[in-house]
DNA sequence: CTAGGAAGGATTTTCGAAAGAATCAATCTT
DNA sequence: AAGATTGATTCTTTCGAAAATCCTTCCTAG
């Protein structure tokens, strides 16, 4: 079978038109996932001969993938002594939080400034299908599954992406899109399991307060809401992380 | 000759003591030099097979050298086209400069919080140090060598690092290392040629003024004085993009 | 009994070739 | 003559093996 090595991934993409999958690529979103879904727990060494048979794949395009993976800080890697997995620490999650605040703060500015009417539309539009899917699961008793799960996240995602979206500037969405890879993998503990004890916190109605200054075009409280937000989530992954 | 592959780098490598170079990190080094210095011109296709040959390397540290670049935006790649410089335009320059503002100046505001006596004397001597190379060039009527100039960078870069080195945060160190090349090769041109007619600038004395007020503890100043240097480089840098 | 060092195995890194895809030019069709 | 098609060429991407390095263990000497 040595002709379906690029055309695998080429047919398994061609229903969205041109773009062209790589095995890189695919590499990529595999050990993304699978790193951020906690598959390879923080800190393990990502051993080439494992990842090989583990995804199919040469040592060239796994290579190129955890590259790229290491320059978001996903994965860290020393000279002559391979890969591994980044370690979880309160602190390198702050940092990052914090980071993601000073950017993201920025580029709602930006975005509150420049966003039109299909922005607005966008943001409201993403609100509700996240809120859609969210109190779909809270009246169910069923722990989600993973598909479930990913679909919530990417919602998620989309909300928070659709705020800033109009900011720009491709460094600063870069950076938000990176900085929300690496605070997911901190997340993802405190989603599947429950709040912890006697912590009620409204996520949705943060986002709606969110999403209301901004689209009144309040800017400083708009970022204000964000940055709090955001520093919630991060107090309770520290509580979570500490509980260990 | 085969027993020089990773030996050559690394006895080229061991006076410094135990850190080890591989063939991917000269390559990423060779390469970024090249890149910024203008060898390689913006847009153009880095063709793997020339890159073999000047670099004298296999495609597998190529490759990896080039993913790297790209994370730092020095490269881009599509992909089954391979590699190209990523080509100049004022308003990729502007969103570098501004995001590096951004970053620079949350930096600067954390390390003059929390900088000590060590942080100030390195601010010092690195000002010092810059001084010295600038003026002693300054009184020449002949061109400065790329050594010369590459001195002059590297002061100049560990001048302005040395202001925010201790601001605690290994996530706004790496992005100001990355814009600072990034902007690098947009100011390489400015800095050959001369200033553009007529436009008299004290670069030396904007760095004292930002150097007193951050000593001073003078968080908003310093701030303002950071930004507006950045910003002034810019707009000479825009300008003589305009011209051609 | 411990320190130093060498052998063996495990792992990463690098190489060169082979396979797949894009590009360009020439030819054929309408 | 314009457009589509085919073929040759160039280039990227991928593979598997070889080389270099690291790490562990075992042996020897003090």
């Amino acid at each position: 079978m040595p002709s379906r090595r690029l055309t695998a991934t080429a047919v398994e993409n061609d229903r969205t038109g041109s773009e062209t999958l790589t095995l890189v690529d695919t590499a990529y979103r595999d050990l993304r996932r699978d790193i951020i879904g906690g598959v390879f727990a923080p800190g393990q060494p990502l051993r080439l001969e494992v990842l090989r048979a583990r995804y199919g794949l040469s040592f060239s395009p796994l290579r190129e993938a955890l590259n790229r993976l290491q320059s978001e800080r996903l994965v860290q890697s020393a000279p002559l002594r391979g890969f591994s997995v980044a370690p979880f620490s309160a602190a390198q999650m702050w940092d990052a939080v914090e980071t993601r605040v000073l950017v993201e703060c920025e580029a709602l500015r930006r975005a509150i400034a420049a966003g039109d009417d299909a922005w607005e539309a966008r943001i409201v539009a993403a609100f509700h299908a996240l809120n859609l899917k969210t109190k779909r699961l809270a009246t169910r008793t069923t722990p989600p599954s993973a598909e479930e799960a990913q679909e919530i996240e990417t919602s998620h995602y989309e909300f928070h992406r659709a705020l800033i979206d109009v900011c720009g500037s491709p460094r600063l969405l870069d950076l938000s899109d990176k900085l929300y890879a690496e605070t997911e993998r901190y997340r993802q503990p405190t989603l599947t399991g429950r709040t912890p004890k006697g912590t009620p916190r409204d996520v949705a109605l943060e986002h709606r307060e969110i999403m209301d200054a901004t689209l009144a075009r309040e800017e400083a409280r708009a970022i204000e809401l964000l940055a709090a937000h955001y520093r919630r989530t991060a107090t309770l992954v520290e509580a979570s992380l500490e509980a260990e």
